[in-house]
DNA sequence: ACCCAGGGAAAGT
DNA sequence: ACTTTCCATGGG
């Protein structure tokens, strides 16, 4: 087992495990403890958190929590450049927030979560992840996840537990509609059979060479990606930090906070909403956005 | 029983 | 192009 700490205070801007893995961004990160991500977890706690990843192809263990100001990791590989890629430790929070208006549940969104970074998840597990997020709640989508990985990931071990990577497109491309179903992916099923398939006939995730709106439309190619889920895919695994995601909280957002940005189709809505929190880093502000609201934050603002 | 969850595809105008 | 309708499933 390797092993390394990450010092923090190295960083310049501040960093928050928790909130960065449990805020609805990345289903590809389980606790150990086994507690879930949602409403009623306690912040504040130093809980360790695992995920897989591949290192030329083959399938590696991550273990890592956040104590004493450090970054503490174990792992079956040297973890420390994934983490940095992973977490977005380069980020500087500092001047990404300068772009952000200084509207008041803004700045609380900020300080209640501040150090909290965007992830960067690998692009096949996102695509996959993102199918299983439409109409569902946020722990059953981990859930999900967990399930595909131990029905088709492979076996790897690691300080005496076998745990399983996350499936490989042609792993899940081999997948039958009804072993999906019996996961509970319900209508999902086939959608995340087929953009399995599709990614394994060569149709690309990494559509980075694009600009921000064509990379969002060459991603509902996929079955089972719209609009909504491109954004995700786009800001939580591509790094384009502009998109901004409409679902169902940041429409509400929009409702009460930018009613004047609501312009009665997605994309128009998207520019408006994008222009609004900033531009250039709008989905990060987007993503301190919706954690703060979902976790009941400013129900005390406004009305 | 009823409603909702980080929506999208398909069918209908 | 724009607008319903239907889709599975578990938790409240």
């Amino acid at each position: 087992m390797e092993q390394g700490v990450i010092d923090l205070s190295a960083l310049g801007s501040g960093f928050d495990l928790q909130s960065t893995l449990e805020s609805g961004q990345s289903y590809l990160w389980w606790r150990e403890d086994g507690e879930d991500f949602d409403d009623t977890t306690q912040y504040g706690g130093e809980a360790w958190y695992l995920t897989t990843a591949r290192v030329d192809g083959d399938p590696a263990v991550i273990r890592v929590r956040q104590h004493e100001g450090r970054l503490e990791w174990e792992a079956t590989v040297d973890a420390k450049p994934i983490l940095f890629r992973r977490l977005r430790l380069d980020d500087d929070l500092g001047s990404i927030r300068a772009t952000a208006p200084d509207d008041e549940v803004i700045e609380q969104a900020y300080d209640t979560y501040w150090g909290m970074r965007l992830v960067n998840d690998p692009p096949f597990g996102s695509l996959i992840s993102f199918i299983c997020s439409a109409q569902m709640r946020v722990s059953r989508i981990h859930g999900m996840q967990q399930s595909l990985r131990e029905a088709f990931g492979t076996p790897v071990e690691f300080d005496g537990s076998t745990y399983h990577a996350y499936p490989t497109p042609e792993q899940l491309a081999e997948a039958t509609e009804t072993q999906l179903r019996d996961l509970s992916l319900g209508y999902r099923a086939p959608y995340v059979q087929r953009s399995a398939e599709l990614v394994t006939e060569g149709t690309p995730i990494d559509v980075r060479d694009l600009p921000y709106e064509e990379a969002r439309e060459a991603l509902t190619e996929f079955v089972g990606v719209g609009d909504k889920v491109a954004d995700c895919i786009l800001l939580f695994s591509l790094g384009y930090n502009e998109a901004v995601p409409l679902d169902t909280w940041i429409r509400q957002t929009i409702e009460e906070y930018y009613p004047d940005c609501e312009r009665g189709n997605y994309t128009e809505t998207s520019r408006a909403i994008r222009e609004r929190l900033g531009g250039e880093h709008a989905g990060y502000t987007q993503t301190y956005l919706f954690h703060f609201l979902r976790n009941g934050g400013g129900d005390d603002l406004g009305e």
